[in-house]
RNA sequence: GCGGGCGUGGCGGAAUGGCAGACGCGCCAGACUUAGGAUCUGGUGUCUAACGACGUAAGAGUUCAAGUCUCUUCGUCCGCACCA
């Protein structure tokens, strides 16, 4: 046994950190002729509580991926960067009385510190940051290209209202009726607001999901985000009127079923006809009770249907020509269709129960169901028209068509695909955000800036506090507001509203690819080299946010020639959580959170990332456990302890060559599909073989290090060093497993009857189905099987023998 | 309510339909030690003195064979929210 040094993270951490940094180990080339491979995590946002356990999860496991790809001679891109806009911030910088620029920049250095310190080979010379001038130059620009193609506009919506930010939301975030980031109520509010038309884009957004490789979970949720229905619209006439009433179904076999309307609150015929209808009080009544309340109370009160008739408005039904009720209710959205359906209560449960609340007729169209009266039906699959005109005996399917067909034909209809997605609120009344590159002018209407003038600096203000009305900061920074029109030259106002924080996450993986380059936002060679990403994991509280709207913004930079691909990220993986040890989310008010610093300080930053890999399976959510981790500190000593045992001999030794080339292959397949677990678990398996046979070769050892290293980067190398295995494992490439190598002569199978293992015995490694019936002689077959009648020989080759016996 | 996932020892978890519990934690015993919260060795699902039986939330089914596939129920977590 030799003697070995003590195994001192702390020094050997910062020695390899410091060795990578100054060679640039990681630093993706621009050699556009390698085989390229581009990882990418996404990028934290800096907040001052700085890193916690979660995150070094998935930097962990693509950190090992890019680690692993390089080996393999690929170029990697495995980049860094800073999603620093946003509130946090913004409120941190009001209470201390700090710029927010000042703030991010602080929590900025102390998470790169923090990632430096667990040792991920990220390429720092490709750091973006969102806040930075030269990088929302391009946020702002992309932006322009929409607005010039109508897909950015403003409109007056019903917006969320923030009642602590005091500030729009995105219906995406707001998250059971509060605030996602406050925890405020949100409420509904009028407001004219900067829209992004992503329904524009639905229909690729969903057929773009047929050809990447996305984690099925992320695909069901983007498709049922985006929520497409085939339907029909159709068009009810307002009795008296010459206006139409239309409505989107996807029963139209329902028609004749249709005894009432249910408008949205909202709609517009009730301004319109308002001197018509002769309890419009009431109704404004309703409106305002509906409008008062989130989206949240208004399902929440969904067991208690309510609503108000019109009193003064009827429509007419088109298949029976009878005149029907229209009433209000707050269940029916404005927001999504046509703000208005018709009503079948015999089919549809909504309906059923107003149509029961509030005594109104119930009329069966299709059969097969109980009495409607009684119960309602709304069984697409099976029954038979009735009491529906022509269409009476036809199934449902075949009533479908009959009757847009007829529709269509009588000018009352029309085939229509609905979406639940929805255009995507675009504006902030907020400063740490992108200034939207628009102006107002009185005589031109609203003027983009002309692109040279970019980027549009954000001014430099003392007082960050959103305005009481509503308005963002900036409107009170005269001298920033009050510009000349780039048209006509005329006194105009700048926008004064911010972008989301999502306008900077919805391009930073194309920027990744040439951060540095001034005069577009990437090289057209090097998007055309680098994308798409190869491999992008992520949280999945981003799946329908952020992995949605980068998709949307990459689909639409490709239909102006600017990405190269229509999708940018070819697979999508998702990490579970970390939780507390209590198995509850970790938060500060559970006092459940671990700081990675004093676990990196306990443990060394290999071990801890260990233990974030090995704690279970990558896309679950597993608890914290310090003492585990401590079990991967341990592994760790013990590998390096083989240093005491390690041979002179460069090779492997007979009775280690199977299982080293077991754990090879292993390693490599686990890593591939994120299985990182097991292939620390085979290296566990491993070490105890070595540990066991009481000596370990270089030729050995070198495999192992090789293997370990994309996980526990820094004692690998140093070990490596210490016994002079040449030149730094980061340069070295992936060791390579030999089938033949792994096969042993013989191997134990079990011994079942009927299903009940009876015994063990050891055959040959190769035999066949056919071979297998010389088994039948086999003294430990003979003896299992007794006196009794063999009825069935089933061989599975190398795993067992089951004989069924009567 | 709809959609999706999950349910395996004391704990985290393994297991292409083919020997359930790999690997780790914890625990028990032993060795080496002045000492051990280091290290090494052995043990560790339940019941049983043992042979053996039972065992993957519960129940049924398919199969020579089910943790794995099908159905029902229960529990739990996540997403969505009256979507017409």
């Amino acid at each position: 046994m030799r003697e070995i040094p003590m195994y001192e993270p702390a020094k050997i951490e910062k020695k390899w950190q410091k060795i990578w940094a100054d060679n640039k180990a990681f630093a993706a080339t621009n050699d556009y002729s390698k085989p390229k491979y581009y990882t990418l995590i996404e990028f934290p946002y800096p907040s001052g509580q700085g890193l916690h356990v979660g995150h070094p999860r998935p930097y962990t496991a693509l950190d090992i991926v890019a680690r692993k790809k390089r080996m393999q001679g690929y170029n990697v891109l495995h980049p860094i960067g800073w999603d620093a806009f946003g509130l946090p911030t913004e409120n941190y910088a009001i209470k201390n009385h700090v710029h927010p620029a000042e703030v991010t920049k602080k929590n900025i250095d102390h998470f790169r510190a923090q990632l430096q310190m667990l040792g991920f080979s990220f390429d720092y010379d490709r750091e973006v940051d969102t806040t930075d001038p030269n990088y929302y130059k391009w946020t702002q620009w992309i932006f322009l290209q929409m607005f010039k193609r109508g897909l950015a506009y403003k409109s007056n919506m019903p917006v969320n209202w923030c009642t602590g930010c005091k500030c729009v939301l995105a219906n995406e975030e707001v998250v059971d009726g509060v605030c996602e980031r406050c925890g405020s109520p949100v409420v509904h509010r009028q407001q004219s607001q900067w829209m992004l038309k992503i329904t524009a884009y639905a229909q690729k957004l969903l057929d773009g999901l047929d050809d990447v490789d996305f984690i099925d979970r992320v695909k069901i949720s983007q498709r049922n985000w985006i929520g497409r229905s085939e339907g029909s619209e159709v068009d009810f006439q307002l009795e008296g009127t010459q206006d139409k009433l239309r409505v989107f179904t996807t029963r139209v076999d329902t028609l004749f079923g249709a005894t009432y309307m249910v408008l949205s609150p909202e709609h517009p015929y009730i301004e319109k006809y308002k001197d018509q209808i002769k309890n419009y009080d009431a109704l404004m009544e309703y409106r305002a009770a509906a409008q008062r309340k989130s989206d949240f109370e208004r399902t929440e009160i969904n067991k208690d249907k309510t609503g108000v008739e019109i009193d003064g408005l009827r429509a007419i039904n088109p298949m029976t020509g009878k005149s029907i009720p229209i009433w209000i209710s707050d269940y029916v959205l404005m927001t999504y269709g046509t703000g208005a359906i018709m009503a079948v209560p015999a089919h549809d449960e909504r309906d059923w129960d107003f149509a029961k609340k509030f005594g109104l007729p119930i009329v069966e169209v299709v059969s097969g169901g109980k009495n409607v009266q009684e119960e309602c039906y709304p069984d697409v699959a099976t029954g038979t028209m009735v009491n529906s005109g022509f269409m009476n005996g036809m199934t449902v399917a075949e009533a479908k068509k009959a009757a847009i067909e007829y529709a269509i034909e009588h000018g009352f209809g029309e085939r229509k695909i609905n979406y639940k997605l929805r255009d995507w609120v675009f504006a902030r009344q907020r400063y740490w955000g992108e200034p939207i590159p628009i102006v107002h002018c009185p005589k031109c209407g609203m003027v983009p800036l002309d692109e040279k003038d970019l980027p549009l600096l954000l001014p430099d203000i003392k007082n960050y506090e959103p305005t009481e009305t509503g308005e963002s900061p900036l409107s009170k920074i005269t001298d920033w507001v009050n510009c000349k029109c780039p048209q006509c030259g005329g006194d105009a106002k700048r926008e004064t509203d911010t972008m989301p924080q999502w306008a900077g996450s919805s391009w930073y993986f194309l920027r990744y690819c040439d951060p540095k380059n001034d005069m577009a936002l990437a090289a057209k060679e090097a998007l055309q080299y680098w994308m798409p990403v190869d491999w992008y994991n992520g949280g999945m509280e981003h799946t329908t946010l952020h992995l949605l709207y980068s998709r949307f913004w990459n689909q639409f930079l490709y239909d102006i020639g600017v990405s190269p691909v229509s999708e940018p990220y070819k697979k999508r993986t998702s990490h579970g959580m970390v939780l507390g040890t209590d198995g509850q989310k970790m938060s500060k008010s559970r006092g459940n959170v671990i700081n990675p610093d004093e676990m990196v300080d306990l443990l060394g930053a290999d071990a801890f990332r260990m233990y974030e890999m090995f704690m279970g399976a990558f896309d679950q959510a597993i608890p914290w456990s310090t003492t585990g981790a401590v079990g991967c500190r341990k592994f760790i000593e013990r590998v390096w302890r083989l240093q005491g045992i390690l041979t002179d001999d460069e090779g492997l030794s007979d009775d280690m060559k199977a299982s080293v080339h077991a754990t090879i292959k292993k390693v490599s397949e686990d890593f591939d599909g994120m299985k990182f677990n097991t292939a620390i678990a085979q290296m566990m398996t491993l070490v105890n073989e070595l540990v066991k046979k009481g000596s370990v070769t270089r030729g050995e050892y070198k495999a192992l290090l090789l293997l370990l290293n994309p996980v526990a980067p820094h004692v690998t190398e140093e070990i490596w060093e210490m016994n002079g295995f040449g030149a730094p494992i980061y340069t070295q490439p992936w060791p390579e497993y030999d089938e033949a190598a792994m096969v042993k002569d013989e191997v134990e199978i079990a011994i079942q009857i009927n299903g009940k293992i009876r015994g063990r015995i050891m055959v040959p490694a190769n035999l066949t189905r056919e071979d297998a019936d010389t088994l039948r002689e086999h003294p430990d077959v003979v003896k299992a099987v007794g006196d009794k009648q063999i009825v069935k020989f089933i061989f599975v080759p190398g795993r067992l023998l089951n004989i069924v016996v009567k």
